[in-house]
DNA sequence: ACCTTATCACTATCCAGTTAGTTACAGGAG
DNA sequence: CTCCTGTAACTAACTGGATAGTGATAAGGT
């Protein structure tokens, strides 16, 4: 009936890391299926206990492909926080389930891996630094103000259900989402900039 | 053996009910386990269908629970969104199960009750009526500058674990606690206040 | 007597992980 | 080229334990 898989381990595994990422962005590490997995990938069940071992490990591989993914698209050169938020603020718009997949990864599986805090600590050491350069107010320190503006970005598309229905508008319409984008740079814009 | 249950249905319900609320704020909807609850509660779980239906139906009884609570807990009277972030956080900071609850509920649970929406749309009447009176900015829109302060009342205590990890100090401790809340309400009042 | 509250033992289902294979293909021997 | 053999990729069917939900019944209170 079904066409047979190609022989192919590279693409078989790609396409299960694939179809997994989206089952956990969707139902988190409890709740997703591993059959579901294997269905959406087009794959036997039995591959992903080949190829990643176990559903914690596969959790695993989804997290470190996500957050390594996340740190290259969103860069922090120069401590410039407010490029930073408009990158980020697109990167989450455009990948729903990148946000996911952290905000599940922080409550399924808490401990942090070295790469992420190497990556972590890259950036505090960037916006230190532009606090020591005065292109950042410095009354606030670097991890806190980093944390702030992460989650700025995110404001609008982690807004409670309820609070975009009490908005009323299409909270994601296009127009609305550009508006909301301005006004996302023009609030970092005042959390960061240096006292006058 | 063990002492039988005073039968008393609203405290064996108050018990449940609590205990639920750990439970799910510890594993999410999928993740938390029926057996669980009731041995928390010292309850039989036969109570939980008698009492609240199905496991689904439990879980929509602790989110209303708990929004009730953080609605009457952390108001917006006047639409001083600094006052309301400095409650808010130290609410949220006391009860770590109600912002997980919340979190939770968006992902597993998305649609919002009347009751949330119109708690919601009183907010947003107070912040528009103070922008109109000049007290907060008025080139942001009422939802986008409320769904901003509320996750900045948040981004300590939902920084990723590797950020922690990072910031290598005792994230939680009292003292570290003290300076980020400073932090925060310094950042809500720089985002809030009108132009000059 | 009656109703409410609580208990116990049970079931049907779901689901992660496994057992026991089969099929495609590469590379060498004749 | 053709046959043979070993190995990597893949598949189908199964299992055991966990888990949501239930039926039947007991006991407290009025």
């Amino acid at each position: 009936m079904s066409a047979p898989r190609p022989r192919d381990a590279e693409a078989t595994k790609a396409l299960l890391l694939r179809a997994a990422t989206e089952e956990f962005a969707e139902y988190g590490l409890a709740g997703a299926r591993i059959d579901r997995i294997a269905d959406k990938a087009g794959a036997n069940k039995r591959l992903i206990y080949v190829y990643f071992g176990d559903k914690d490990r596969l959790f695993d591989a989804v997290i470190d492909d996500q957050s390594q993914a996340v740190t290259e698209a969103v860069p922090l050169g120069d401590g410039d926080l407010v490029a930073f938020a408009a990158t980020r603020f697109d990167y989450v718009l455009a990948r729903p389930e990148a946000r996911r997949i952290a905000v599940w990864r922080a409550f399924e599986r808490a401990e942090p891996t070295d790469d992420e805090v190497a990556a972590y600590r890259s950036r505090l050491d960037s916006v230190t630094e532009a606090q020591r350069a005065g292109r950042l107010r410095a009354d606030i320190p670097a991890a806190d103000l980093f944390a702030l503006v992460l989650r700025m970005t995110e404001s609008w598309l982690s807004a409670p259900p309820a609070l975009r229905a009490a908005a009323g508008d299409a909270a994601m319409s296009e127009s609305r989402l550009k508006e909301h984008r301005a006004a996302l740079l023009a609030a970092v814009r005042s959390v960061v900039q240096p006292a006058h």
